[in-house]
DNA sequence: AATGAATGAGGGTTCATTCAT
DNA sequence: TATGAATGAACCCTCATTCAT
């Protein structure tokens, strides 16, 4: 939610019969709202961690009283949730846009896979960093929400959810010959979704660390279905 | 899952001049304590993370006094970098000890590395935990160090020196001409230690995940020495 | 705990080897501390009621920081049920050592508990306020003790609890014959304490809405062991 | 549990020229809306009492917006005020028309008053739950309000009014002889109204644990007219 | 050196009430 | 008049750290 421009027309465009807010501050249309606590959320998240921010802090930031905040959140887990969750969705979607033929060449569908991970992240990096980052661990949820077990799982579970297409993907193309068969899908998996994640995070922290080519060519390379490629 | 006796002639051996009190407690031997309080430490780290853990409930584990803690430590951060040190350390001896003459084949280098650390996390569980697992994210050092700026990094840099090592030996072999040109080395040493650790935590976590083998086979075979080889 | 005298040589003798706090106010003895958390938080609840007083209040009236206050008790709940108990257990004490010779005849045996009982709350005012007064009602427990159950029962029910000895004695001498046979122990018991309590505490508001003699001949008077004693 | 039909013309009878709107719910009558937000309220209040409720919850269980409570009452203080009062003055209706000719047998005056109240409360528990039950403590008015002292007197105050009348008549039977001249009307009267809203409110919660005859029978017994009558 | 009670800033969350629509 | 989002003071409680013993 953070960075703009690449989603198109989304939400900003408030329809004419919404009223623009009289180009003052307190908004009334509470989608609004709650996205600039979200886009709040995210760049304190991203910044200091969760346990680094504080619910007053996101909402001074987004512009409104910390009351508005649990008007829209159940609390301040809840707010990190949806940050990750849209992140994960977003990418998604990104990733399934930048897909190319499934018939193409292995390495080319890995790249454009590399390609459209590194993409995304560089269009919301603040995103990328709270769902991916070394902050996004696991947080206790509050006491009373523990009891309950109503809390979604962290991000870890939701990280691991998208290994899982990696997985199987591999395990496929391991039993169809191409790849070593003493590489475990399962390891090999969460190897490149950490890999990918934690050099991603790295090369947004300072760009100048490798060139853009290079953190692509180099994921591509060790991506198990290349890097295990029978030869 | 406290440091065993792998490293040889470390802390636990006491002096015999310094006999362990009577009935074994409360131990006068200061090293002793501060053993105590670091394995403590440990444990609750590795099991519920720096901010899930308390300095009460350090002591209390340890079997002190608060006031016995920071008689040993400055403030929480400083036991939390003792434990990622001690354990930087203890993994750099592991594979020391393990590597095989530096003439012998990459592929034989790789897999003794990746035995290595995988050894050393299987008897040191919690402290590779701490030290690489998902809750050994930055820490906010508390406002007033932070003012003089006078704490160590955190963790992900210590991190990011293991990788210093992987990196050279990388650039010595493309260099060479061993591996493909293409190959960023910072790129492919940061997403091989990323990997590593994320798997060896992951696999730690629950050992029905993936057979030994599988896990040591997969990272060797994803290792960019082995993985970016020039066929 | 808040009027003194009445129980002889309690705690206030810190014996010697105590060392009596230097004079000044920090007491480093934690019963110490703990009696002046009791004694402010039956002040307050008695003036203020249970939602009318917050725990800044209790520690600052005791002369301690909120920290210590949270050392000594879990939450607001247990120095209120500490109250409550405390009074229930010195009421106890004052109605058991007042009660005359069990072979005494009804009218003088509940003149002595009457009589017992508004010594004691005239000696207690406070507390006996806090566990019987109006304020006294059900506390809606912290969201997370609730969730875990283990918080002991508000003080409704242990007024019920010394209902249950009242209800007992009027069967005894119901099935004896002596009281009407219309007569509901149950009921009769519960009529009892209420009016006593509540009388109790209104005479306390304002003792001169009632001489002392008067408040006491009328609660034995309206005694159902003596109000409905058969003719 | 809110207001069924025994106090005849009251206020259901939504004078026929503004009907309720067509479907039922929106109401356009002002003191539809009203009778809605006191009988959501009386639930709420007897339920989880005074402190237990907010007005976010009073409004929903009306089924209208907040902003709506609080174009009918000033405060959260004005409802329940309003509750208690109501409550009130059907008590004193339902308790005048049960009264027998005042020439009767004090005891058969005395068994029409208990059966009144009795046949009141079982016709609208909430309401005297929330006039008499435990949870109608007096309750802390606002910072604001208690600054400017203008809120009515909490529920006790009411309910000492309604103790007046029980007062003024052991008063008139003590003089004319009939009463023991050791009984004090004030104290009896507080000892009388005391037990009865204790007892039925008791009863109420769980009316196996007594018969409705059993109730009564007792009451009247312990009634002071009865108790303390000259023998 | 060891102890553990004391401390209070700080954080998460609630809720009575307001006010723009 | 009805609405419900917004507000922020207030409250409960935690915990890193200190310090008297």
């Amino acid at each position: 939610m953070a960075q703009p421009s690449s989603t198109p027309g989304s939400k900003q465009s408030t329809p004419a019969r919404k009223r623009a807010a009289p180009a003052g501050r307190p908004s009334r249309d509470p989608a609004v709202v709650r996205r600039r606590l979200t886009e709040a959320a995210t760049r304190r998240f991203a910044a200091a961690g969760f346990e680094g921010v504080n619910s007053n802090q996101i909402a001074r930031e987004a512009g409104v009283g910390v009351g508005t905040f649990y008007n829209h959140f159940r609390d301040k887990h809840e707010v990190h949730q949806a940050v990750v969750l849209d992140t994960l969705e977003g990418l998604q979607d990104a990733v399934t846009r930048a897909a190319p033929d499934a018939a193409a060449p292995v390495e080319q569908q890995v790249r454009a896979l590399v390609e459209g991970v590194l993409s995304f992240a560089e269009g919301h990096a603040d995103r990328f960093r709270v769902a991916f980052g070394a902050e996004a661990a696991p947080h206790r949820p509050p006491r009373s929400a523990r009891a309950t077990g109503d809390v979604a799982q962290p991000s870890r579970a939701q990280v691991g959810y998208s290994t899982r297409a990696t997985e199987r993907r591999l395990a496929q193309l391991r039993d169809a010959g191409v790849l070593e068969p003493t590489l475990d899908p399962a390891v090999a998996a969460r190897a490149f979704v950490a890999m990918q994640n934690e050099v991603v995070c790295w090369w947004l922290d300072d760009p100048s660390r490798a060139t853009r080519e290079g953190v692509i060519e180099t994921l591509v390379k060790l991506h198990p279905a290349i890097a295990a490629a029978r030869k």
